[in-house]
DNA sequence: TCCATAAATCGAGATATCTCGATTTATAGT
DNA sequence: ACTATAAATCGAGATATCTCGATTTATGGA
């Protein structure tokens, strides 16, 4: 857990949002059908609805894994990504503990 | 609560350093007899403890101001910054929405 | 093997943050 | 009024982040 890194990844608006519309897979359109299985988004998807260059979403999502907020997955050509929630919650914990512990 | 200010105010190891220290009036020198009263802290205070000049420490507490961590009162010349607990527990319940909230 | 598609990496210009020393403002005491 | 002290503001150089387009790498299919 790198509080440092976690709160540099969410130091951004475009990021918070993907983590958001990462929640729920309907933010996004419908996988193919041979991805049905699969709960993660592709850069592809991602990209179209943040309005960023592909270059960014990359980078953003690097950041986001790094970070610890989402897990890459890859099928074929394809990364998936998805939220990590046991390490989100892990973070949230720690800004708790380093704002609020005595 | 404006997250996106709040999260860049602590997106800085100094910042969130001088937030903990906060939580504990004994982590700086015993304040004047005449200030025995109150609970804060003097800027002349913090950057003795975090090394940086006096300029970026009353950047900084200004910076922690606007994002709601700390309240500053005025006596004198002094001024005197203390945590904002009900702010802060705020901006925890903040980002556990954002990040949780379906 | 060749081509097409997805994603990662590279290189760079624009913008923002960090941190400082110098200056200014506010207040208190003589 | 003058001096001293505390804090805020200003201006600037160094460093980091943002975001892009171009290129490279990885994979799958004809």
């Amino acid at each position: 857990m790198d509080l440092e890194r976690s709160i540099a990844a969410l130091n951004n608006p475009a990021r918070r949002r993907i983590l958001e519309w990462l929640k729920d897979r309907s933010n996004f359109p419908p996988a193919l059908p041979e991805h049905a299985d699969l709960d993660g988004v592709c850069v592809a998807y991602i990209q179209e609805k943040a309005k960023l260059s592909q270059s960014t979403i990359s980078n953003y999502m690097g950041l986001l894994k790094q970070a610890g907020f989402v897990v890459a997955e890859r099928h074929g050509q394809w990364t998936f990504y998805r939220r990590d929630e046991e390490n989100i919650r892990a973070f949230l914990t720690a800004v708790q503990d380093e704002l609020l512990k005595p």
